[in-house]
RNA sequence: GUCCCCAUCGUCUAGCCCGGUUAGGACACCACCCUUUCACGGUGAGAACCGGGGUUCGAAUCCCCGUGGGGACGCCA
């Protein structure tokens, strides 16, 4: 058999989206199982709306997510230009053929594809006036995801604008034609275009390539489809809060398939041996962030401590935490690490370390109120100042022993301690365990902390 | 309106093809446990076969009809 080859075929029109990832991820996916080629190719072929920074944002994306092509813009390949927009004169050389074969006519400027069989009028209720149907041998496509798809009626349809340039369906399917594309992994919103794409590959002598329309993502919040203009659409917005790429790939791949069983976290290798068509399901899919967010949660506690400072780093940068970069490198790390279990998601850093990078950190008032309302926190704060200097603060447990012997002196627990000493040296009580920060923060600057919230 | 696709917990889904299960898992939610805060983790609970007909000893599973959801109906892609 021969081999496959696969494209994505985006437009850059917009903002690059879950669904456009999702469809260039079953695309890649297929490539990458069945040892095929995966072809990046731009359908850039509506003048006004094309806009080379979302072309661009394409080419990131792609990278971002670990979707490599094997032929396209910036890597080559035999079958190019891969951007339509350079590919004029191979469609004006099948439009020759078309021409030649009789199967186009003009009308009001433009070119029209002429459909063969039994021709009537009806009135379209939608768009207000009457058309021509064309009852043609049944035009049936033999889905991988759906089965038999089998379409009775159709109409002619426009391949070359009244300016001369040439048309979606045109584009698309001479270019799989002279890309030898053998499937076509697309969403379903195509599916009823393809009894269009099937005639013209037949009209052009071209073997028509194994369908497979997947189900869409509907948007999280209302009915419809997911676009992007919708709540968590957007790659770029997952990238810039800093979420792994793995995690999202693993969780949007899970949107439509699954391998069969319980499996659901996976490195992507393991995704690609067991990802198939067959497996795809048939029945769109709700767009859930919190499941996405889960994801991330699992991944981010995994990472290698090397790579997740990498990526706290960006993430600070990003937020212009200017007092957590300008700190020493050394500390720096150290706070990212003892914070990297506590996270739920890396966006949480600036918030989450920014009192460990500035003496002048707030105390939140609830939390004083709070703490200090409870219990004499006061003394107990008094009584861990004068202790202090005199605590071990070799490691954590060390710490802890001092802080143990300490409420145990007073017949107190751990606790009475922990809560007030949180509140003094964060301002807060969420964080990592009071021994590590102790340790982390060094006895001066604890016991200048300790005695701030006294003051 | 016409055409096409789809239908299991709130959500993602396993099971369906090859009829017999206490209909399984994950996220979310709730309770409890762990605990030095917050997370993580652990245990448990609640939660579904859209409806109606058939076929069959027996239907989530096969067939039909409703209903519901989604998509398409551009000189957009």
């Amino acid at each position: 058999m021969s081999q496959v080859r696969v494209r994505f075929a985006p437009s850059p029109t917009g903002f690059f989206h879950i669904g456009s990832a999702r469809t260039a991820l079953f695309n890649w996916l297929y490539a990458r199982h069945t040892g095929g080629v995966f072809v990046l190719r731009i359908e850039d072929t509506d003048k006004e709306r094309n806009s080379e920074p979302f072309l661009n944002l394409i080419y990131d994306s792609l990278r971002w997510l670990g979707m490599d092509w094997d032929e396209g813009p910036q890597v080559g390949g035999n079958f190019g230009p891969y951007l339509q927009s350079q590919r004029g004169d191979i469609y004006r050389e099948y439009l020759a053929k078309l021409k030649a074969a009789g199967r186009t006519y003009e009308k009001d400027g433009a070119v029209w594809f002429k459909l063969l069989g039994e021709r009537h009028k009806v009135f379209d209720e939608h768009r207000k006036k009457e058309v021509e149907k064309v009852k043609n041998a049944p035009s049936v496509i033999d889905d991988q995801i759906r089965g038999r798809v089998e379409r009775t009626e159709d109409e002619d349809f426009v391949i070359v604008r009244s300016d001369g340039s040439p048309v979606f369906h045109l584009c698309n399917v001479v270019d799989d034609i002279a890309m030898g594309i053998t499937h076509v992994i697309r969403g379903e919103d195509h599916l009823s275009n393809t009894s269009k794409h099937v005639e013209l590959f037949k009209a052009f002598g071209a073997p028509v390539p194994s369908y497979a329309h997947i189900p869409l993502i509907l948007k999280q919040n209302g009915p419809g489809k997911m676009s992007k203009r919708d709540q968590g659409a957007l790659i770029e917005e997952y990238q810039r809060r800093g979420y792994l790429p793995e995690a999202l790939v693993n969780f949007i791949c899970l949107l439509g398939w699954n391998p069969g069983g319980d499996k659901e976290k996976m490195p992507i290798a393991e995704i690609i041996r067991l990802f198939d068509l067959p497996g795809v399901n048939q029945s769109n899919a709700r767009f859930d962030d919190k499941k996405l967010a889960h994801m991330n949660l699992t991944y981010l506690l995994e990472q290698p401590a090397d790579r997740f400072v990498v990526l706290a780093r960006a993430l600070l940068e990003r937020a212009g935490a200017k007092a957590a970069l300008a700190a020493d490198p050394a500390y720096l790390r150290e706070v990212l690490l003892i914070s990297q279990p506590k996270i739920k998601s890396l966006e949480e850093i600036p918030a989450y370390t920014a009192w460990f990078f500035t003496e002048d950190y707030p105390i939140d008032p609830k939390v004083r109120e709070k703490v200090m309302g409870k219990g004499d926190s006061k003394a107990r704060l008094t009584e861990l100042i004068a202790a202090l200097p005199g605590f071990d603060f070799t490691n954590d447990s060390a710490i802890e022993q001092g802080l143990a012997a300490l409420a145990a002196k007073h017949g107190l627990g751990f606790g009475d301690y922990q809560a007030v000493a949180r509140l003094a040296v964060s301002g807060t009580n969420v964080g990592p365990s009071i021994t590590t920060i102790f340790r982390v923060l060094g006895r001066e600057r604890t016991l200048a902390r300790l005695q701030r919230l006294l003051a």
